[in-house]
DNA sequence: CGTTGTGAAGAGCTTCACAGCG
DNA sequence: CGCTGTGAAGCTCTTCACAACG
């Protein structure tokens, strides 16, 4: 069900960046581009064709020398080497305005996911069908877990109720947390986190500007 | 506007570290911690207690040798420092489901931003209201980034349309890009550019399940 | 001939260890 | 005495340069 990998460790931005590489080969593939060279997928990717190679010479060889990439067989093989060639169930905890949106988004099976169950504590909340979806209460989650095989949990509560919910899924088997909710959680070693926050791009995104206009007064001061 | 810098290059981590550290000292401030170490600190942030002083010397010294960080002060600072001190104003291009959601989100203006105009292409919706924004065409932009002083666009439109969206953006003298599609966009140098997709947090999530569960049976296998 | 795959060099980030200071 | 601030060491990731090869 996991590759086998050809190196023992395997960089974190690796991965995001094959995350990207699938991204613009589907792209490509919907143009009908049979081969791609590094240097192109470079361009398009914004890095340098270098490090395409190296990424992909983790997991494998994937190209032709003297040719390029075929785009299909690369689009696999980089699902392979990811794991995302199957289906991953998931299960939403927090049936808020995200998580009501996550809920509804049509986007999670082409890229391998799925949410099969959705918890909330508010007895309000408990019972309303939300995207075929029946929410249930939390304390049934363990049971649910195992019934449907859930492999992750995705958390959308408030954040003042993230730990309670990451309680929830920890006692409930879950290995593997993406925490929507802007708080820190606390999980035992074994239990893997994932932190999404689209205000760290915001900040990412400011600071690069401010930075960029004092080099820019700088440079324009003394030329 | 901008803080003057200590140091000549920050890195990129230091800057996404220092939206972590601010959310778990608001945390700290909400149950009426007035001084933290930076021990602490890191150990609530799941880093390197070193990391911490190090990304904060970058921008000046907060701290008092032997007692630790003011929890406010120290939130303050980091604020000027990453220029979040202030208000960004913002544009939204693409009223579909993420981009409502996003308009009708509450948490803008306490992380320092706000949305002051939303377009979409739509016909069917210009004109619409959405969390008290009229839904403008994208051809009025440029004159209504210079009127409400907009220093970022918002792209929340489909993959397909995600670039046309950044040449509006582009032509209206928007210097920063904050993109929700999932497609690469081509800008100018002078546009900064930052990418949103959580799937890229799925990614990463599965794969170090894969590697932990490969490792694991190796040790299991050969104790 | 052109592009991949890869060891080696280089750049950048993180951690250590301790001086400096309240 | 304790914790910050920081130069130096260590480590990881990226880029280069070229051999390998279809």
């Amino acid at each position: 069900m996991c590759p086998a990998f050809k190196s023992e460790h395997i960089p974190r931005a690796t991965i995001q960046r094959l995350a990207i590489y699938l991204q613009v080969l589907e792209a490509l593939k919907n143009e009908d581009t049979e081969v791609v060279s590094s240097e192109r997928l470079a361009r398009a990717c914004d890095v340098n064709p270098s490090q395409i190679r190296k990424d992909l010479a983790y997991f494998g060889e994937f190209g032709v020398r003297g040719v390029g990439y075929n785009v299909s067989k690369l689009i696999q093989s980089i699902k392979v080497s990811i794991g995302t060639d199957r289906l991953w169930r998931t299960a939403l905890i927090g049936v808020g305005n995200l998580g009501r949106s996550l809920l509804r988004y049509q986007g999670f099976p082409k890229r391998g996911f799925k949410i099969v169950a959705a918890f909330d504590c508010d007895p309000f909340k408990i019972g309303e069908v939300v995207a075929d979806l029946e929410v249930m209460c939390p304390r049934q989650m363990k049971s649910r877990v195992q019934e449907l095989r859930i492999e992750i949990g995705i958390i959308t509560a408030p954040s003042d109720r993230a730990q309670r919910a990451a309680d929830y899924l920890v006692e409930a088997d879950i290995r593997c947390i993406l925490n929507f909710a802007a708080a820190r959680i606390q999980v035992p070693d074994h239990v893997y986190v994932e932190y999404v926050d689209f205000f760290h791009h915001l900040y990412v995104l400011t600071f690069k500007y401010c930075v960029g206009e004092a080099q820019r007064a700088k440079t324009t001061s003394k030329p």
